[in-house]
DNA sequence: CCGAATCCAACAAGATACTG
DNA sequence: CAGTATCTTGTTGGATTCGG
């Protein structure tokens, strides 16, 4: 009996932590998630929150809808209004958010002590 | 007295979440971090464990030693021999590896179920 | 207001060959 | 064994423009 945790980095949908890191690359997921853990925001609320380029933010969230983690509701009301949630997994990631946060304070101190 | 978590993705070093994504963007560095979270590894053994090339290896392991999360000993020998090891705030990173097990094993299943 | 389309710059990462 | 050097490729993200 081996202690197999995941050898090999091309198995998504296999080991939690491939799958992850797969989600999780790129500039803006973790910032994203972090924004729609406290609650729906529109389109705009994100733009201005993060610092992002319209262009980009669009891309990330349809990336992100695709793969379940938000959901985007749309109301037809003029002006046209866009809200976006987190799917019942992606509410799930708010335990990864939160040991983000604490360690990447950790993180902070460390660099405060080095410099 | 506002909110105020992170609002611009300029902070580097100042917001836990901007930074922490600096650092895992990318394709390999969950991965190391979860192989060295179970005790040193020789380059090679770290090369087998995750698939990639050497190159790739070497240069991730590179930023990540300047980046405070990991030591890199030489051990004089022949044939030489090096270790790789996690720094202190390195081995604090755990608890993120934990969170993310166990989130990504709860993604996996909603995959499964999806399909 | 939201966001799609296009084009392009920057960076990440793989293949291969070579060194102490 | 543990890298480095170089070249090439693939992916991300940004700027700009346009549409519903």
């Amino acid at each position: 009996m081996k202690k197999e945790t995941c050898q090999t980095a091309g198995e998504f949908g296999k080991c939690p932590f491939v799958t992850a890191q797969q989600l999780l690359k790129g500039k803006w997921v973790i910032l994203i998630m972090h924004e729609l853990n406290e609650g729906p925001k529109r389109f705009g609320e994100l733009r201005r929150s993060i610092d992002i380029t319209q262009a980009t933010l669009s891309s990330q969230l349809k990336k992100m809808e695709e793969e379940g983690l938000i959901l985007r509701t749309i109301y037809p009301e003029v002006p046209p209004r866009v809200e976006y949630t987190l799917t019942d997994i992606g509410k799930e990631f708010h335990i990864v958010l939160a040991s983000i946060e604490q360690w990447g304070n950790a993180y902070i101190e460390y660099l405060k002590k080095k410099a």
